[in-house]
DNA sequence: TGAAAAAGACCGAACGGTCATATTGCGCGC
DNA sequence: GCGCGCAATATGACCGTTCGGTCTTTTTCA
């Protein structure tokens, strides 16, 4: 039987199920529930529910790496427009398919009380997820689109986190305001210039 | 009996576990064995976990009101002197005091799956938190030291999430680096001009 | 004397996890 | 091509623990 073992089918709903409820708040009997089979079926497929957590994201991560090798690797553009556009991309994945939220800020958010496998696991994530973005932002800096100010690495850990942030409240506002927000400050103008330009007044 | 009932030592307990490990990962019995009296006491003080919740989200803002109070609002200094003034005061309570994390932070990214009453609660407290920081930029916008660009509200509102997400990510990371990240580029530089001179290239 | 608080035993439900059993598809000797 | 055996999976009853919350009784203080 099995059209192909139920683990998919465990996967995909367990996803949906962290996605919307956070890790902890998600039972195993939840998310069998939703994928329609019994609670034991589970552990023929993870050795726990840690186990489970760190499949999901891979499984979740390996969904955005595409994304981010299509858009953020396309060479035939100059590097902040593949930027905005890798941006806009999840802007919009997050508005149509997921309902709603961001597996890595959910998870991240948990970190305290998870089991280190997790931790780690999310660790090395987030280096993954932004290594290209700092990689567009050095490719920009040395053409001389952007400023060589703070370096590109502190750069894209500062905006992954900003991101992040806005994921983390679109939780509570129940909109996507926070993400619409993001976009418009990170490409569109900045606090940057900031301290320079209080530093030297206007004489 | 009761130096001053055991109210105070439950939330104070609490608040700093909560602080630890979240709130859904605190329990009620784990709150009360800190404070070392039975669970039982508990419910003299609070009708659910929930109401405990809203209760300590807003001991946990009176204090940080007053650190906005004295840093933001002190009008002898320039306006970004008093929001870097006011960044640097809360990466030092978070290095030293809490231990560790951001209450509002930790809060927000359990709003899903939390009871209306907690989510009303932190949509309020980061309105209130928002505000001053708004209103620190919109006086340095006036004066010249800040490009009018995207308005302070808009400003303050991704300076905020921003600050979250790097509060996130120290759960991750274990260190304080994303907090440092933080300050070294909003009041270092940033990603702003981006845009701009991209558009309009060297020539 | 009465209301508030302290106290701890207690509750049903849900938690992550286990186990014994039934079922299945598949490789392999024939 | 066929039957057999076996490992992987399917299944649901079951386990101990912990969860948020209740109840009753005792103590305290105004």
């Amino acid at each position: 039987m099995a059209r192909l073992s139920k683990k998919s089918e465990i996967v995909e709903q367990g996803l949906q199920l962290v996605l919307q409820q956070g890790f902890a708040q998600a039972g195993v009997q939840d998310i069998t529930d939703a994928a329609g089979v019994p609670k034991g079926s589970f552990y023929n497929h993870f050795a726990s529910k840690d186990a489970f957590g760190a499949e999901i994201v891979d499984v979740y991560f390996g969904r955005m790496r595409t994304m981010m090798a299509d858009l953020l690797g396309d060479a035939t553009r100059p590097p902040l427009a593949r930027l905005e556009a890798y941006f806009d991309a999840i802007f919009a994945y997050a508005r149509d398919k997921s309902g709603q939220g961001c597996m890595i800020s959910t998870l991240c958010a948990e970190a305290n009380g998870a089991a280190d496998v997790l931790r780690d696991k999310l660790n090395g994530v987030l280096g993954e997820w932004r290594a290209p973005i700092a990689a567009c932002i050095a490719e920009a800096q040395k053409r001389g689109d952007l400023a060589p100010a703070p370096d590109a690495d502190t750069l894209a850990r500062f905006v992954v986190d900003a991101w992040q942030g806005a994921m983390i409240r679109t939780k509570v506002s129940r909109d996507l305001e926070p993400l619409e927000t993001f976009q418009r400050v990170v490409f569109g103008g900045v606090l940057v210039p900031l301290k320079r330009r209080s530093v030297r007044p206007p004489t």
